[in-house]
DNA sequence: GTGAAAGCGCTAACAT
DNA sequence: ATGTTAGCGCTTTCAC
């Protein structure tokens, strides 16, 4: 059995709560005490109890990150950042998964309060849910959608004007017949990568081609096996001279089917994608996209977290430009 | 203020218990009552404790990874493994980071009791306080060591066979002159296989050369910096006709350096890598590695929990089989 | 079918 | 300086 704090007084011939103080350092109690009460704890291996601590003191002292895919290639710098804020505030911090919907992780921890603070990167987390679990005083930043509530802020990237670089980068290169590679058309970043593309274009006179529009959903797989069908249903006259791919990992399956199907990037077709994730300077050629800072991006976030923490941050809202990264696979 | 039972229970004028009992839908309690319990929870917008009841219940229902570098390269397919299982087995999963010592979340988590089960990749966490918390009945699977204790089993890479093939791969193809990158030194992974390698050599009676041991700490950096080094160091003649890599970081690093240098991979100078992460098959040339079934890895030591739980698996150790993936940077 | 009460392990206000 | 006590929110035994 776990020895607990009973346990020590007993042995120790002390009040449960003499223990507890010594065990907290507490100036109240005498040295002699407290070495006994320590010497004790450490004969019978005590270790406190994180579960009972919480309850008593209606906290945790962690901070959840919850994430749509744990493990993607996306997060890595941006975790970085997080921990790098909770752990200077001498916080835990717990990373969940949120697929899975209403049996995830992500849902039992945030509805359960677990968590003192909640940071979402997360589509599959639904509104409704953080919108209800923000109620409840938890502190929660959303970096993937735009949502005004209680205990809300938002900490975005400008993926309008992020997709109007790419975009513009490739018209410049005087290029007009620009494909979008979609990720989910339900998600916030991809309608408004959608909407800077299409603004890119408008904005230089090139008229929007729906035919040009071809669905993915973030996937490296989806963007590869979307490219394949393209090559097959399309006469190669008929094919587009870019693909702005809406993100990274799509652009790196577009490069790759592409390449199979024996057609050149950048010469014959431009890639282009979003994020800069660490493999897009890795694969060959190398790929441009637009990046945003994913470190400052998470202590930005968690910062925001702790703000909330001390105070009602409903409301605001904080946008992150982007850069254009020019690589191999547009040419420029 | 969160609504507790206990309001609920005023509310509707009946004993928490009971509401309790209707929460959680037990048989003992009428419809009716049940039905005006979920309505009003619901109105009150009630979400149950998780820290309470686990409190009560011993137990939290979620197992915990614990890793050195969350959001590294390496876990991404073990991670899903991990997951698959604990939901499975409806069970949540959080991942805690453990760089930072006694201060991480790895050590309040596991000290604490904050989760029933852990896995354990993280050499930064120390056998002592592995054994000191598997005492506490939490059962444990370890990654990264060999450790005999109560409560404690191994799930282990062959490291030594990994390695031994990548090297033998090499002299297979007539390269005698193979340098070793090596990993942190103390670090379980690396000695084995740094063992492999030797006994590769020994074997094809190719003398150990202690000059040929390159000193590295198992990130890409580390690996980019000692062979930027050495080829500072070296006349050109005097350099090795291959690199085995202790990880496939170090590898990568080590073939950017040799690049930035004019050195043609696999031509002047072959390299070799062990644990075939994404990147592997990314760069160029492609990384020849030793890879080994991550997925199924993480799946098992999740499987080793649960039996651990069940009852006590403690000396149980199994070991996972590697493979040789030859890719372009060997030339073979 | 419902209620009363004990208790999980800890903290902290309030005695002494 | 130490002890007594109440209670965090929940589950569960036992009584009615």
């Amino acid at each position: 059995m776990m020895t607990t704090i009973k346990d020590i007084a007993q042995k120790a011939d002390l009040a449960v709560s003499t223990v507890s103080y010594a065990l907290n350092d507490s100036s109240k109690i005498s040295d002699k005490t407290k070495k006994k009460v320590i010497e004790l704890a450490k004969e019978l291996n005590y270790q406190p109890n994180g579960t009972a601590r919480n309850l008593k003191k209606q906290k945790t002292e962690t901070i959840g990150l919850f994430l749509n895919d744990l493990g993607g290639p996306y997060y890595s710098e941006l975790i970085k950042g997080v921990q790098e804020v909770t752990s200077s505030n001498e916080y835990d911090l717990v990373a969940c998964d949120a697929a899975g919907g209403v049996d995830s992780t992500a849902y039992t921890f945030l509805k359960e309060k677990r968590v003192d603070g909640a940071i979402i990167l997360a589509p599959s987390i639904s509104d409704e849910l953080i919108i209800q679990v923000a109620k409840n005083q938890l502190p929660t930043v959303v970096l993937d959608r735009e949502l005004e509530s209680e205990h809300i802020c938002n900490v975005l990237i400008d993926n309008i004007k992020g997709a109007y670089k790419a975009v513009s980068h490739l018209t410049k290169l005087g290029i007009e017949k620009i494909a979008y590679l979609s990720g989910a058309t339900d998600s916030y970043d991809n309608k408004n990568r959608f909407k800077g593309y299409k603004k890119a274009l408008l904005d230089k006179g090139i008229s929007y081609q729906p035919d040009w529009f071809i669905e993915g959903c973030f996937t490296e797989e989806s963007g590869y096996k979307a490219i394949k069908e393209l090559l097959v249903n399309k006469k190669s006259a008929n094919l587009p001279e870019a693909i702005f791919a809406a993100n990274d990992e799509m652009a790196i399956g577009a490069i790759q089917a592409l390449q199979e199907g024996n057609i050149k990037v950048p010469d014959d077709i431009a890639v282009v994608g979003f994020d800069d994730i660490n493999l897009a300077s890795y694969i060959r050629p190398s790929l441009t996209t637009i990046s945003h800072p994913k470190y400052q991006l998470g202590k930005l976030a968690t910062q925001m977290v702790f703000e909330g923490l001390e105070e009602n941050f409903a409301g605001k809202s904080i946008t992150i430009s982007t850069d254009l990264v020019v690589r191999e696979s547009c040419g420029g």
